[in-house]
DNA sequence: GCCCGAATCCCCCGAAAGAGGGATGCCTCC
DNA sequence: GGAGGCATCCCTCTTTCGGGGGATTCGGGC
């Protein structure tokens, strides 16, 4: 029972030397096959489609189309896809994303090769594998300090330096409605004011760095 | 002349896939050897120490002691060491730094196998190896815009959200002077409020994200 | 010796921010 | 069809920011 057929695998990362570590700890395997790798998430989607892989391995901050965005593009078309996120952190709110897009396992970055390889195995016999670490920040937020889309939208101009005046110019929206989204923002985060609020919200993974 | 003694690689990165993948580009070459690897700062110097390698492979975001501290502490025993810092982005002011520490090179993540490689050749025969992208970035500021301690100390306070007067309790000095402080900052960084300076120190790399 | 930057403190003052209320339409979900 | 979230707008009022000036001390560099 333990000679079957390898687990096929895509990587996408735009890391190279990170693809080359996970090639490497899988070539030790005659139980896994790396099959292929992309470097971003148009690729990824290409490359899934033509090597029908069966676990894919994903980073969820790339050029182009990013992560998230390329799961849900996967499991568009095969719904039963198993994807794999594979990032440096990113705060809860990322994690959440991933997994509601589609994913069936969260990977850290500096995790080690065990780590990799259990989570390859379980993901692949259809189970989904959260760390306890990324559950638990899950567990504690995501009930009622959801952002909305136009409140991040908002956050992201003020985290770029905009008054609310300017923000409301921008939005051709009134000042007072900036101020009132800023006051649910800052509830929602718990913040205590507007810088409070962009770091939160950076650390969460609501929003980026500007530029 | 092409069958000498191989260079001598010590890493130091806390992400166990990236020394993995490291580890197997150079072992295509027979001209290089990974002597060692190392998880952290203290262990990075330990590992020097004891192993006395050619080139030292360093990333700069580690637990515990920082690369940058690592770099400064091996340098300050062996002032000819060679040290590449390798890092994903971060900003001129960490690279500014990491070369005042004493590094040689700088290079990203994301680039190449061939890049690495160049590097390591580069520095080991004595010559500096600095990308053009963060050779630019670095001319284009630290003429008058670098930030002194006690203004990053503050603006480190003001990036969690406290306000002025708040950070005038907490350093036992006068809300005056936290406002004076800060119209510096706001004038060294050419930011239009509090948050946007925090943003762009952010980006710059001289804060981390609060926590 | 002199200059300069860092760090400290002081003043005024207008403009933002944020806390406190509201209100209205428009969805969707149960 | 009501409840609740979203997005919009409105008003008041206090606090905080940030620009505009200053000032001093202390240390290092030319």
């Amino acid at each position: 029972m333990k000679h079957t057929v390898p687990i096929r695998i895509l990587i996408a990362d735009d890391h190279p030397l990170l693809r080359e570590g996970v090639a490497a700890v899988l070539e030790l395997r005659d139980d896994m096959e790396l099959v292929g790798e992309a470097v971003d998430g148009h690729d990824a989607v290409e490359k899934f489609r033509s090597l029908r892989p069966d676990v894919a391995l994903m980073d969820i901050q790339m050029p182009g189309m990013d992560g998230i965005a390329a799961i849900a593009a996967i499991r568009a078309f095969q719904a039963d896809a198993r994807i794999i996120v594979l990032t440096t952190y990113k705060g809860d709110v990322q994690a959440l994303r991933a997994l509601k897009a589609g994913a069936s396992g969260y990977l850290l970055k500096h995790m080690l090769r065990r780590d990799l390889l259990e989570t390859i195995v379980a993901v692949h016999g259809g189970r989904r594998y959260i760390p306890a670490e990324i559950a638990g920040q899950i567990a504690e937020h995501t009930v009622d300090d959801a952002l909305s889309p136009r409140e991040i939208e908002i956050l992201r101009l003020v985290a770029d330096g905009n008054a609310n005046r300017h923000v409301a110019t921008r939005l051709g929206i009134t000042e007072e409605t900036v101020k009132a989204h800023m006051k649910s923002i800052l509830a929602k985060l718990g913040a205590r004011d507007r810088t409070h609020a962009t770091t939160i919200a950076l650390r969460r993974g609501f929003i980026d760095l500007p530029e």
